[in-house]
DNA sequence: CCCGATATTGGATACGTTTTCATGCATCTC
DNA sequence: GAGATGCATGAAAACGTATCCAATATCGGG
C-alpha cells in the first residue's frame, strides 16, 4: 500500500507532453486547442490535483490565510471565523486558525508557527501589544486586524464595530433613562471602549464602577458578583462582550437583583440567546460575520494600497433589561 | 525591500559547515558538541525558521491536519473546534479549518481543497453520505468523524457522545413525568438520535410528532412553530441540539405556550444560556470539547491501530424545563 | 523560394528542506 | 604498527511544481 500521488510527470507522460505543457494547461497559459484537450482529459481521467505544496515552495507563498483569535467559544469570535472562511472559500484559500486564549505569548507562539508555515497574509484579534507583530511585518506578510486594535500598531488596517458610537449610545440611553451611577464590567482588550465610556460619562464617571475581568467565565462572574456586592448603589452596567454579560445576568440572579427593576442592563454584542433572556436583553449589535469577511477582503486584496481600515456601524436594540431609573434599590 | 527569507543556506554559510549539518541539529541529529553551539547560536542571530514548505515536500506531509465541521456559528461545533485547535497546538500541528454549511457538495468541495493542500490528516463532522471520504482514503488521508457518523462508512473512526443513552435517558425522563405525546425536533445528521428515539418510545411513537429541519434559523423556527401549530395534543419536546431548542423556546413562546406548565422541553446540548432561560432549560449536555480533543488525539496517534472509535458519555442536567404532564392544555 | 516572425513545446533550473552516502579523521584492537 | 571500528561531516539527490529559454513547427510576405 504505498501509493504514490500521482504527480504532474504522470500526466506528462500519459499525455505524451512535457510537463511545462501540463503546467501552462492547467495555469492558463498558452497551448493549442488540441494539447490543452489532451491534458486536460488525462488530468481528469487521473484524477490529478496539483500539489499545493510543490507550487508554494516554487512560488515561495504558501497563499494560505492565518487567522488568529481569542477563542472560538465565544459565539462572536465564531461568527468572526465565519465570515473570514467564507469569504476566503470563495477565493479558495485555505485557512489556518490559531486560538490564542487572549494571551500573548501565546500569540507570539501561534505567530511564529505560521510563519514557519509560509502563510502570507494573516488576520488576527490581537491579544498583546503591537510588538509579537514585528515579525509577521518584517517577514512582508500582509496584516489586517479585526475587531480589535492593537496598541502602539497604527500601521496595521484592522476592521472593527464602531465601538465608539456604540458606547456613546448606550450611555446616552442609560442617562436618558435617569442613571446616574453606571457601571462597566469588561473584558481584556477594550482599552479603547473603556475611555470613550469615561469619555461619554464625563463627571458622572466613577472609577470604582469600572472593572475588568480576564477572558475566562469564572473571572467574568467574579467580576460581575464583585462589582454587585461592593456598590449595591449602582443603578445599570454596560457589559462589554456576551460572555460579561451572562455573567452579568448570573451574577444578578444568584443575588437576587431583578432586571430591569433593580439593574439596567445593556450588553455588547447580540447574541439569539438574548431574545430568550427574561428579560430580553437589549443589547449593542456588532456585525461579527461582517468584521470577518470584510477582513478577509482587505488582506486578500493585499497590502497594494492600504485603505487605513474599515468601521463598520453598530446598532443599539431596545428590548426589555433597561428601565428607568425608579425608586433606588432597597438593600437586600 | 526584496527581504529574501534567511534559509538554511544562509545559517550554513555563517556558521561553516555544511546544510546537512544545521538540519541535523535542528532536527536533534547527532553533531558535535561546539558545532551544535555554534550552529544554534548563528540560526538564533539571524533569526532563522525552517520552511514547512521545503521539509513538508521533501517528506511528502504536510504535518497539518484539516478540520471540516458545519458551521462555526454554532457554540457547539465551536465548542468542538476548541478542543481540536488546543490538541493540535499541542503537537505543534496547523489546522485548517473548512466550514461546510452542512452540504455535501461544499464539503466535497473542501476536501479537495484539503488533497490539494496536501494535509494527511483530516478531522471532520461529516454531512453527506460516505461517498465524499473515498478521495481522502485513497490518498492514504486518516481520517477521523467527531460528532456523527456517515452512512455506510464503518471503515472511519468516530468519535461522538453517546446519543443511544442521552435519547433513552431523556425519554424514559419524560415518559416518567407522564408525557405520552413527546415530538423530536431533529437537525440535518441525526439519523441514529432518531432511530433511538423511536425505539425508545416503543408503541407511543408518532411519526408526526417527528419532524426535521434543515440547517438555518429559520428552517428550525418554521419547524417548531409548525409542530406547535399541527399537534397542539403534544406536551414534550426533545429538541436535537442548541438551535432547535433555541427555535422551540421561540416558538412556543409566538404561541403563548408556556414552559414547563404547556410544554415540557428538553434540549441536546448544554449552552451557558441555558441557564439563563426562564424557565432553565433541562437539557443533555454533550462533552464537546472533548469530542474534538479526543477526534484529533486519535487522528494525531496515526491509523496505525485504529481503535473502532470513542463513545463519551452523556448527561441529564435536570433544570426547569419539565414538568409532570398536568391538566391538558387548554386549546387557546 | 527563402527569410523573418509567431506560436507552441519540452528541457532544465530553482524553490528549501531532509536524507543517503561516501569521505576523512581519530581511536581502538590485536 | 596495521587494520578495523566509530563518529562527525559535507556533497548530492529528491520531493512537485512554475518558469526561463532554446528549439521546432507554422505561416506570411517579399
Amino acid at each position: 500500500m504505498n501509493m504514490r500521488r500521482t504527480t504532474i510527470k504522470d500526466v506528462a507522460g500519459a499525455a505524451g507532453v512535457g510537463v511545462a505543457t501540463v503546467s501552462r494547461v492547467l495555469s492558463g497559459g498558452s497551448a493549442s486547442p488540441e494539447t490543452r484537450e489532451r491534458v486536460l482529459d488525462v488530468a481528469a481521467q487521473l484524477d490529478y490535483r496539483p500539489s499545493a505544496l510543490g507550487r508554494n515552495l516554487r512560488q515561495r507563498r504558501s497563499g494560505g490565510i492565518g487567522l488568529l483569535l481569542p477563542d472560538l467559544t465565544d459565539t462572536f469570535y465564531g461568527r468572526v471565523a465565519d465570515g473570514v472562511l467564507a469569504c476566503a472559500r470563495s477565493a479558495g484559500e485555505p485557512v489556518i486558525v490559531g486560538a490564542t486564549g487572549d494571551d500573548p505569548e501565546c500569540e507570539a507562539e501561534l505567530i511564529g508557527m505560521l510563519l514557519e508555515q509560509g502563510v502570507d497574509r494573516v488576520i488576527a484579534i490581537p491579544s498583546g501589544d503591537g510588538d509579537s507583530w514585528a515579525p509577521t511585518l518584517r517577514a512582508g506578510v500582509t496584516t489586517v486586524f479585526a475587531h480589535r486594535l492593537s496598541a502602539g500598531r497604527d500601521d496595521i488596517p484592522a476592521v472593527v464595530a464602531d465601538d465608539r458610537a456604540g458606547v456613546r449610545t448606550a450611555v446616552d440611553y442609560l442617562t436618558g433613562l435617569g442613571h446616574r451611577r453606571i457601571a462597566y464590567l469588561g473584558g481584556p482588550g477594550q482599552e479603547r471602549r473603556l475611555s470613550v465610556f469615561r469619555q461619554a460619562l464625563g463627571p458622572l464617571v466613577d472609577e470604582e464602577l469600572i472593572v475588568v475581568a480576564r477572558g475566562s467565565r469564572d473571572s467574568a462572574y467574579a467580576a460581575a458578583a464583585g462589582l454587585f456586592q461592593h456598590r449595591p448603589d449602582l443603578t445599570a452596567v454596560l457589559a462589554g462582550g456576551n460572555p460579561l454579560g451572562e455573567a452579568a445576568v448570573l451574577a444578578a440572579r444568584e443575588l437576587d437583583l431583578r432586571i430591569p427593576r433593580d439593574l439596567s442592563l445593556i450588553m455588547f454584542d447580540d447574541v439569539p440567546w438574548a431574545e430568550l433572556c427574561s428579560p430580553p436583553l437589549t443589547v449593542i449589535a456588532q456585525p461579527a460575520r461582517d468584521i470577518g469577511y470584510r477582513a478577509a477582503e482587505l488582506v486578500l486584496r493585499g497590502g497594494a494600497r492600504r485603505p487605513r481600515g474599515v468601521l463598520l456601524p453598530t446598532e443599539l436594540i431596545v428590548r426589555g433589561s433597561c428601565a428607568a431609573r425608579g425608586t433606588s434599590r432597597s438593600p437586600r
